[in-house]
DNA sequence: ATTCTGACA
DNA sequence: TGTCAGTA
């Protein structure tokens, strides 16, 4: 433990993030607005992002690429917070002892994970067969 | 020179 | 989302 605060160290200003993500300060911006990022602010209040915060933005970008709307990405975001808190549990679990409810948690799970590593293949419409 | 917020042909 | 204004 150590590299958690490495990779939310506040570092690069948003004219270097508008390289590294493509994206437009516009755009970056209006993300931040509806809480998709959350930058750190300098004492002249000139937002300063975190690899997390470039990690994430270039996330938000694939979604939005997939079709996936701000709210759609924002559920996604917290979904993720909420199972990697109640991640201290590594028990006994196959798939074929879960059920129905459990099974449905689980494969949501499958495609949060998926997408925090960049391979997710769902869009919009049909991610929303899992968010019931 | 850069960034920030607010606003809208 | 782009872009322009008026600041800090």
């Amino acid at each position: 433990m150590g590299d958690h605060i490495r990779r939310n160290m506040p570092l690069f200003p948003i004219s270097i993030v508008k390289k590294l993500t493509e994206l437009s300060a516009r755009q970056i911006r209006y993300y931040e607005e509806h809480g998709l990022v959350y930058p750190a602010r300098t004492e002249g209040n000139q937002r300063l992002f975190s690899f997390n915060d470039v990690d994430r933005l270039l996330e938000i970008k694939t979604l939005i690429e997939r079709g996936v709307n701000l709210s759609g990405i924002k559920e996604i975001f917290e979904l993720r917070a909420q199972n990697e808190e109640e991640k201290p549990k590594p028990v006994l679990k196959n798939t074929e002892s879960m059920s129905d409810k459990e099974l449905r948690r689980h494969l949501k799970n499958e495609v949060l994970v998926a997408g925090k590593q960049g391979r997710t293949s769902m869009i919009q419409g049909q991610l929303s067969r899992f968010f019931h």
